[in-house]
DNA sequence: TATGAATATGCGGCATGTCGCATATGCGTA
DNA sequence: TACGCATATGCGACATGCCGCATATTCATA
């Protein structure tokens, strides 16, 4: 996939947000509080080093932040994301929230 | 790529909106009116195969209707998303908008 | 019916993405 | 320092995605 370099921060996140295991760790991350890999982990049924590399891919798009705290490394939703990347994010959380609310 | 039943449609659009070729072309289509995949190839200077396949994914993902006219296929942004979706197509490409004017 | 324009698609090659396994790294505690 | 827990990463297998080429299909016109 190449693209030209102004749109490679756009790239990233909608690369980013193409995997249902990312999202639902957005989601989960989206409450605005830090949560650790092996939470992740258990709560998305992800083995170690898949949810750690997903997690990377969050991280190198700019949607999530990470702190090693111990032997913890606490993720949570970047605060300094531009208006139009907020939007983004707010518009695919609801409307995957919708589809799941159609269905039950 | 696996994902639940009910959340499959989002799925088929994040990936549709993945790639950057497809990406334009919801641009051009967005303004609501029809055009042809010949012009669509001409102005994203893609060839007619490489055009053709990427109009099926936005089809199939819903994104776009199309309509034979005589020898031509005439492609438009479908009217008939959820809110839901056209929140997400809104601020999709309003985000790709502004990495543009970033870099400009 | 023969021809040509516009579009779609089967196929194979290649690039990219995802995952598990094993191992490395960082950190706290004994 | 040795050990254990949490996390990251190199590697190889496998699946998926994208593309060009050739061919098929659809439609209008001669």
């Amino acid at each position: 996939m190449r693209h030209a370099a102004y749109s490679y921060a756009m790239q990233q996140i909608l690369n980013a947000l193409c995997d249902p295991t990312r999202r639902n760790a957005l989601v989960i991350l989206w409450d605005g509080s830090e949560h650790c890999v092996c939470e992740l982990m258990d709560r998305l049924d992800a083995s170690q080093s898949r949810m750690s590399r997903h997690m990377k891919v969050l991280r190198e798009a700019g949607l999530v932040i990470d702190r090693r705290d111990a032997q913890w490394v606490r993720y949570r939703r970047n605060p300094d994301m531009t208006p139009e990347i907020m939007a983004v994010m707010s518009a695919v959380l609801n409307a995957e929230k919708s589809f799941e609310l159609e269905k039950a």
